[in-house]
RNA sequence: GCGCUCGUAGCUCAGAUGGAUAGAGUGUUGGCCUCCGAAGCCAAAGGUCGUGGGUUCGAUUCCCGCCGAGCGCGCCA
C-alpha cells in the first residue's frame, strides 16, 4: 500500500514537471509514513513541504497541486490536504479489511519476509567467560541475540548463532586452579584460599566431582604448594600470588594431570551454562572454542598474514599490529616478548576465521564495556583485506539491578551474584525473556528484581498474554454455545467501528514493523508494537461485544478477533514468550 | 585528560532517516463487572524534551560549547 502511494505521487510529480506547472529536476525523495491519528487518514506524505522551497511555491499551494494531479483508484477512497502542507491518504476499508484474511490464511508465517533472501549472517552472543554460572548480567544479551536471531531468520536471513567459548587464557587458570585447591581441602589439606580465585559454590560442587571420580589422584602436600608462592592481598599482591599458584599447579601436576583439572571445570560449566540457556529458550547453533583457534594454527596465519602486508613490527621484543594504520588510537600487541599471542590475536584469527566461514554479515552483541575493543577488531579486518562494514558489534548496556531499592553489584569471581537460573525461577520465563528486551539495547536499564518478582499487573508481559487468553477464551465461549463460526468468509464490511479500524491498520502494519526491528537491530520494536496492539485489543474488547445474535457481525469480529491472536503469537514467539490460551 | 553510550512526566521508558497537539506503563485522583476473563477499560492531573547557542519554513531529532550519569583507555581476558 505505501509503495502504491508512493508511486501515486511520483506519477503525479512526473506529470506536473511535464505539464511545466513544477520545476524539472526538483530530485524529489518520497517519504509516506503511515498516519498517526485515524483524522489524518492512513498514510501520509510530506512531499509538499520538502519540495515547496525548490519549487518557489508555499507547501499548501503545491500540495493542492499535488493532489489535483493524482489518478483516482479504488483502493484510495480520499486524499486531502492538511496542516501545513501534509496530503493524508485514506484507504478504502474493503482494501484494508483484506488484511485479515491475509493474517488467517498466513497464520504462523504473517509478517515473514524474503528480505533477506537467504544471505548467511551469524550472531554471535553472550560468550561469557565459562568461569561461572550465567548470571543475571548476561541474560540482557541472550535475550537480545536470541530475538534478533529469531527476527532475522523470520525475514529470510540463514542465520547461525554461535557462543565463544574462552578455553584460554589467565581467567580460565585460575578456575582451573581455584578447582585444584578446593579438592585439596576435600583431600584434607588446610589450604588458604586465594582472595582472588573463584569462591562461588560451583567450584566446591567441581572439586567435589573430581575428588569423587579420582580420589587423592591429584594431592600434593600443601608445604609444597605454597613453597617459594608470593604472599597473598593484602600484605601481598593477589595477582601475583595466583599466577604463582596457577604455575605450582602445572609443575606439580604436570601438564596432563593439570589438564584434567582444568578440562573438567571446562567441560562442566560449559555443561552448566548451556543447560542454563536452554532452559532459558537460548539455542546455539555452534559453540566456537579460542582453544581450537590456536590447535588449528590460525592465530599464527591471522599473524603471518598481518605480516606479509607489512603491517606487524618489533619493540620491545614484541610484535605489534599497526592499527593506527586503519583508525585504532593505538598500536596493539598480537605477540608478547613471552613468546605468548595475545587475546587480541586470538580475536583477529576468531573473526578473520568467521568471514572465511562464509557468513557475508557478522554480528557481535558485546557488554557495553568492549566499545573501546571494536576499532581494533575492525582495524584488523580492514588490514587482512576484509570489508570491516560487514561485521557489525551492537553494544548492549548492562542493567543495574535492584533489590529492595539497593544496587547490588556483581562479581563471578567472589561468588556474589544472582544466576540467569534464579532468576527464571523467581519470575518465569516469559517475564524474564520480555524484561530484557522491553527497551532499546543501548539504554542504560534499570532491573528491579522485586518488581520483575511481582506476579501481578505491573508485569507487562501479562498485559499481552492476557489479550491473547482473552480471544481464546471468547473462542472456548463460542464452541460451548455450540456457536459454528466461519471467519475465513466473513463479511468484513461490517466492522466499521473506529475500535476495529485502528484494529485492522495495526495488523497491516505488522510485517513492516517487523523487518525494521530486524534490520535496525531493534528487538524492542516488536515490544512496543504488541503493545500497542495489546492495547486496542482490549479497549474494543469493553467497547464491543463478540458472541452478538446478528451472525454476520459475530463471525466478522471473531475473523478479526483470530487474526490479532495470530498477530499476538507470532510476535511473542519471535521474543521467545509463550502465548498461553488460559492464564 | 581522551574516547564511547546516554540525559524526555514523580518513577521506568517509547519517540529511525528533521514534520501536524511530544506518547505509553507505573504511581496519584475519579468512574466502569445482572453482559464474551476487571491480569481489563474510560477520564483527569502530571513536561522550559539536562543547559546555552547554531543550522531552516520547521529541531526532542542535525552541529558546537557546558553540566550530569555509566563505561572504556594493559605485553588481562
Amino acid at each position: 500500500m505505501k509503495q502504491i502511494i508512493n508511486d501515486l505521487i511520483a506519477q503525479a510529480l512526473r506529470e506536473l514537471e511535464q505539464s511545466s506547472q513544477i520545476p524539472s529536476e526538483l530530485g524529489a525523495h518520497i517519504q509516506v509514513t503511515p498516519a498517526r491519528d485515524p483524522g489524518q487518514g492512513d498514510f501520509a506524505s510530506n512531499v509538499a513541504l520538502t519540495l515547496a522551497k525548490a519549487a518557489g511555491m508555499p507547501p499548501r499551494a503545491l500540495a493542492e497541486l499535488i493532489v489535483g494531479q493524482i489518478s483516482a483508484i479504488d483502493t484510495i477512497e480520499k486524499v486531502e490536504v492538511a496542516g501545513p502542507g501534509f496530503i493524508n491518504f485514506f484507504v478504502a476499508s474493503a482494501t484494508s479489511h483484506s488484511i485479515i484474511r491475509d493474517v488467517l490464511e498466513q497464520g504462523d508465517d504473517f509478517g515473514r519476509s524474503s528480505h533477506g533472501q537467504g544471505g548467511k549472517i551469524q550472531v554471535e552472543y553472550v560468550s561469557a567467560n565459562p568461569t561461572g554460572p550465567l548470571h543475571v548480567g548476561h541474560g540482557r544479551g541472550a535475550a537480545i541475540g536470541a530475538t534478533l536471531a529469531n527476527l532475522l531468520n523470520f525475514v529470510g536471513y540463514e542465520v547461525q548463532q554461535e557462543y565463544y567459548v574462552n578455553d584460554a587464557g589467565r581467567q580460565m587458570h585460575i578456575l582451573g586452579t581455584s578447582v585444584w585447591l578446593r579438592y585439596l581441602e576435600l583431600c584434607g589439606e588446610s589450604v588458604t584460599f586465594p582472595s582472588n580465585g573463584y569462591q562461588g559454590d560451583y567450584v566446591w560442587d567441581i572439586a567435589a566431582t573430581l575428588h569423587r571420580e579420582n580420589d587423592a589422584r591429584f594431592q600434593k602436600p600443601v608445604a609444597e604448594v605454597m613453597a617459594e608462592v608470593s604472599e597473598d592481598a593484602p600484605a601481598g599482591d593477589k595477582e601475583k600470588h595466583i599466577d604463582d599458584l596457577i604455575e605450582k599447579a602445572q609443575t606439580l601436576l604436570g601438564e596432563n594431570e593439570y589438564r584434567i583439572v582444568f578440562d573438567l571445570a571446562l567441560v562442566t560449566l560449559v555443561d552448566v551454562i548451556r543447560n542454563d540457556l536452554h532452559a532459558f529458550g537460548v539455542d546455539f547453533d555452534c559453540w566456537f572454542s579460542e582453544r581450537s583457534l590456536s590447535d588449528d594454527g590460525l592465530i599464527d596465519q591471522a599473524i603471518q598474514r598481518l605480516q606479509d602486508s607489512g603491517n606487524v613490527y618489533e619493540q620491545d621484543g614484541a610484535q605489534w599490529f599497526r592499527s593506527t594504520d586503519f583508525g585504532d588510537e593505538k598500536d596493539r600487541v598480537v605477540r608478547r616478548e613471552n613468546g605468548q599471542t595475545t587475546y587480541f590475536a586470538s580475536d583477529i584469527a576468531y573473526h578473520m576465521n568467521k568471514f572465511d566461514r562464509g557468513f557475508g554479515r557478522v554480528i557481535n552483541i558485546w557488554g557495553a564495556d568492549h566499545h573501546g575493543y571494536i576499532p581494533r577488531v575492525k582495524a584488523s579486518l580492514t588490514a587482512l583485506g576484509y570489508d570491516a562494514d560487514n561485521l557489525e558489534v551492537e553494544l548492549v548496556q548492562f542493567a543495574n539491578l535492584f533489590e529492595n531499592g539497593n544496587k547490588i553489584s556483581m562479581s563471578t569471581r567472589s561468588g556474589e551474584f544472582v544466576t540467569l537460573r534464579q532468576l527464571r525461577e523467581d519470575v518465569g520465563l516469559d517475564a524474564a525473556r520480555f524484561f530484557y528486551v522491553m527497551r532499546k539495547t543501548e539504554q542504560h536499564m534499570d532491573f528491579d528484581l522485586d518488581l520483575a518478582r511481582e506476579q501481578s499487573n505491573d508485569n507487562p508481559v501479562y498485559y499481552l498474554q492476557y489479550a491473547h487468553a482473552r480471544i481464546c477464551s471468547v473462542r472456548r465461549q463460542c464452541a460451548e454455545k455450540g456457536i459454528s463460526l466461519v471467519t475465513g468468509e466473513a463479511n468484513l464490511e461490517r466492522l466499521e467501528n473506529t475500535h476495529e479500524q485502528a484494529l485492522v491498520k495495526q495488523l497491516s502494519i505488522f510485517p513492516e514493523r517487523v523487518e525494521a526491528a530486524a534490520l535496525r537491530r531493534e528487538p524492542h520494536l516488536v515490544v512496543n508494537y504488541l503493545r500497542e496492539l495489546a492495547n486496542l485489543f482490549h479497549s474494543w474488547y469493553n467497547a464491543h461485544q463478540f458472541i452478538v445474535d446478528d451472525v454476520e457481525l459475530r463471525d466478522a469480529r471473531m475473523a478479526l478477533a483470530s487474526a490479532i491472536s495470530q498477530v499476538l503469537r507470532n510476535g511473542l514467539k519471535l521474543m521467545g514468550v509463550s502465548a498461553p490460551e488460559t492464564m
